[in-house]
DNA sequence: CGGCAGATTGACCCTCATCAATCAAGGTGG
DNA sequence: CCACCTTGATTGATGAGGGTCAATCTGCCG
């Protein structure tokens, strides 16, 4: 979530190139840097002991990656390039002890942190209170926001990751996330092509939040 | 969930008593501290501009409320005392300047706040693959070793919170709170007599998370 | 061309929400 | 002190939403 912010910039160090399917770094690992993306796309997943897999979020080239670890020793979770993509490292040491000296820094990186609890706050929301198809569309409409923030197409992007990855971080199956797709598109709200994804009614898109049940009402 | 640690007492200055039901702070006012538990316990309530509204936390003595605010200017939800209890008010501005001077502080801060961004990965990860029993059992437990971390038993406690609070925050009806607290006592998992519950097999308990279906294996 | 991962769609069934009745506990006022 | 009322909890009956299993389809890459 959190955008790559100017002040961060200056102590940014060395990229990294991490092709699709690569781990950027793995749960347990030493905890040493933050990552900003410059290209690409991450999925960020967490595994619990009992071997349970959830993705906890998607990022996306202007976020910053690495921020839950904040504090840690080691790394809380993996983070996998859903497409080709580079970072640079931005070594927590550095940015620690420059964020001593520099009041402005450290309020920055409190907001970064305070954003990430935002962030996965909205998401708490989303599971434990949300049907399937008000996930999807608060899903999709959140894509759509940071898309537009960082100047693509707020109304037509591409999935860069698969419907069971979807499915994960929504507390779904990827057959229910299929379903329900096919569902909005029959309904008109979006055009679905694998992956593209066009936004046909975005205000009827947000409006399937909130909504009770989508066939047997007043209509037809 | 986080401990009230040493160096934040540093800083603590005026206390307050807030008697049940009162609110300790609400959504949308200033942010200016944090607030650490001395006596009593509290819940933390967001709420949607659709009105929609989730228990995101229980906090009880020796914790710190209002991390989830750290870099706002207005607090993120609501703080709500679930019985008479007592806080002391830590001012951010004055943390915040001593912890530019005193770098262990700012780490201490940064820990907190990655704290924050676990527990409420830890519900991310509650919501969005655990059945409702399992859910159950996991706040259980959860409740038992954070008392029993502050000295309380950890095998007989009472539940500050009503059944609707405790599904609120689960993503469960309180009905199914209820039942589910019902069957585990029949399976001779816990006592449970109104808000008193008593853990009578703490590993089976644990087990709960995990297993498949409780009643068409094997037995019986 | 074949093989494979990902996606779609259907049929069935289980878990949990919903609606509703009853019960227990606690507080208040007479 | 007891009758009354309110709030919270328990339990039952029923049904819907979404999980599970399985078949089929599509696009992509070797």
């Amino acid at each position: 979530m959190a955008a790559l912010e100017p002040l961060l910039m200056r102590v940014g160090g060395t990229r990294r190139r991490v092709r699709r399917g690569e781990y950027l770094f793995h749960a347990g690992a030493p905890f040493h840097a933050l990552h900003g993306i410059r290209a690409g796309s991450f999925k960020s997943v967490l595994l619990t002991e009992d071997g349970r897999e959830q993705v906890t979020g998607f990022h996306m080239a202007g976020e910053v990656l690495g921020l839950d670890s904040v504090g840690s020793e080691a790394c809380g979770g993996d983070a996998i390039a859903l497409e080709d993509s580079e970072v640079v490292e931005i070594p927590f040491e550095e940015l620690d002890a420059l964020a001593s000296r520099e009041p402005a820094l450290q309020r920055e990186l409190f907001k970064l942190l305070a954003g990430e609890i935002q962030r996965e706050r909205t998401l708490m929301l989303l599971l434990g209170s949300m049907r399937a198809e008000e996930r999807l569309a608060a899903f999709l409409l959140n894509l759509s926001k940071r898309l537009a923030a960082r100047g693509w197409s707020a109304t037509q992007f591409l999935l860069r990751m698969t419907r069971e990855e979807i499915g994960s971080l929504l507390g779904l199956k990827l057959e229910t996330v299929s379903r329900i797709l096919s569902r909005f598109q029959a309904e008109g709200l979006i055009a679905v092509r694998n992956r593209e994804i066009t936004i046909l009614e975005l205000c009827a898109l947000k409006a399937v939040i909130g909504r009770v049940d989508s066939r047997r009402e007043i209509g037809a």
